[in-house]
DNA sequence: TTGAAAGCGCTAACAG
DNA sequence: CTGTTAGCGCTTTCAA
């Protein structure tokens, strides 16, 4: 900035004004000074320009991780309310591990972002408290935020979603109901579970734990859950899934289960969660929006960051049904 | 840390000694600090540790859409290795605008970040030469730098996959085979379809332009022109796909235009990149690894950042071949 | 082993 | 409309 004013024959603060449109500015020095700045290959330097106001415009973002479709959907959404503020965005995936949830949270408060929007892998955010006692709003999107004070959220609705769901299925005469899902230590699995539960309640079926099955999402262990349901001595003739990753191993599941004979899939499927090619493959799912998800969760920040001081907002985002065939009879796997 | 010297009784330059461990201090001395340090709640500013050093152990990524499941797997592979050298990681979706492509650029770049790995949305990167003489170092990804100078630029085998792809097709027989790729002004398009040419010629067989089309991964246009194809006086007993968006595209396509009754598609399928539940689809694709693409442009970037300054490099990845069905004789599409 | 001083590049506050 | 001065919080350099 000091090369550019020697070079435009000005002081340094004029520089400034004609980098930041600041009004009070001759059109001709301003002129000179942009000749001046393009000869030299002049760009601010934001850093400095951070340390001095205090304010980076940017922000963080911590995810389970970037490459799952459900996360990235809702990354997106952040991203575009962020650089329709005119702010930058860190990204990290903190792949479900609240250590490095907590490091990525950490590093992006040293680098003074003004906010961050956090799906939490851990229950205890305490080791926030001193960063929002210096200024950082967090928005909690996804999860509740374990512990600690009372934080804007962003949910949507996991129980009147799984609900409807297992409802859905009890309507088409299923009377076992099988539950497949996340770990009960993962909020959104454990409510799924409550609405689970909620549906059997109200069509007045019992609760057999026999057919739920929770834990990671990973292929082997949800075809071992899958196979110990459909082999009961009497299986369930429905399986409602918790997320989509579920949802596609339990059809990898019961595809390497079901004779290729066979045209039908032993039971009826909903899941929870809408992917890609549910609609070519016939799946009936309970659907939540990402990139809503990720919108709500960004304007409240910003909506934050513009000074907004009420008390901490819990907002709960609707779940729609998707019927495709999976659901209402036996579909096809083959 | 002015501060935190005052409570513990030290100077600024102990505190920072301690704050970045660096030897030389009396080990009671930096308990003191430490002390201190918790007790106020100290955070390292780390904008003013930037301005000062010149670095700021941030990358900038530059994608196509963070919400594309190729995309989003490039991105979470460079985020890993960035966290791995203790980086942190800005992200920003171009959506093909090479004018939104340049802004995220110079953003990260006025944030003074150490280095960029770029998908380029534009051809044109003259905008980039100040920042590379002031020091930054930039790494292209998936699509090649079109003009200015020579930088590391890491593909995959666009023709040669293509090529194996489209002669698959041609080895089962098929003698009119369709092209349906992205508009040839994306890089990645241009090299498919020159692939799908060589496939023609070293197969002996004429390249017919009525069986091309090329265009925005758009559902609508994909549908038109599958029609089109389909309708045409001799239509291809094959279609090869240029890319999993326009494979997905095809896929809804042929759902809408063929008759419920029949079991099976009208023609084979093979697409160019894997997809989520291809598995399950039984759909024939070459596959291309985003994670790896992500992960060797990152190494070659941090290999830069290391001081590296051998002649500019240009990786090509492999593409692999993987059978599922579709590709081989008919395939079922309910 | 510890500290004092200078300054990274910028903007806020205040003069002229 | 333009300029001067101070200082954001840290690290580098040099000295004790």
């Amino acid at each position: 900035m000091n090369d550019v004013a020697a070079a435009a024959g000005v002081a340094l603060k004029t520089v400034s004004r004609v980098v930041n449109a600041e009004p009070g500015v001759h059109p001709a020095t301003a002129d000179r000074v942009r000749a001046a700045i393009d000869r030299l290959g002049y760009r601010r330097n934001d850093s400095a320009r951070t340390l001095r106001r205090g304010r980076t415009a940017s922000i963080g973002l911590v995810i389970e991780d970037a490459a799952d479709p459900f996360y990235s959907g809702l990354s997106r959404a952040v991203e575009d309310v962020a650089l329709r503020h005119g702010f930058l965005m860190f990204t990290g995936s903190s792949s479900e591990d609240p250590a490095r949830e907590r490091e990525l949270v950490l590093a992006f408060c040293a680098r003074r972002v003004d906010g961050l929007v956090i799906v939490p892998a851990g229950a205890d955010h305490q080791y926030l408290s001193p960063e929002l006692d210096a200024g950082v709003s967090a928005v909690f999107a996804d999860r509740p935020s374990g512990s600690g004070r009372d934080l804007d959220t962003v949910l949507c609705d996991n129980a009147g979603g799984a609900r409807t769901g297992v409802a859905h299925l009890i309507a088409h005469g299923h009377r076992r109901v099988g539950f497949i899902a996340d770990a009960p230590s993962i909020f959104t699995a454990t409510q799924r579970w409550y609405g689970y539960r909620q549906a059997l309640t109200r069509a007045g079926l019992p609760y057999d734990p026999a057919l739920v099955a929770m834990g990671p999402p990973e292929p082997a262990r949800v075809l071992a859950d899958v196979t110990r349901l459909l082999r009961l001595a009497e299986p369930p003739t429905a399986l409602f899934t918790g997320n989509s990753r579920t949802t596609v191993a339990t059809l990898r599941a019961l595809r390497a289960l079901t004779d290729p004979a066979e045209l039908a899939a032993p039971v009826a499927l909903v899941g929870f969660d809408d992917f890609e090619l549910a609609d070519l493959l016939g799946i009936t799912v309970v659907s939540q929006h990402p990139a809503e998800l990720g919108r709500a969760a960004a304007d409240l920040l910003f909506s934050r960051l513009s000074g907004n001081k009420e008390p901490a907002q819990r907002r709960e985002l609707p779940t729609h049904l998707i019927v495709r065939g999976s659901g209402e009879g036996t579909f096809r796997l083959f």
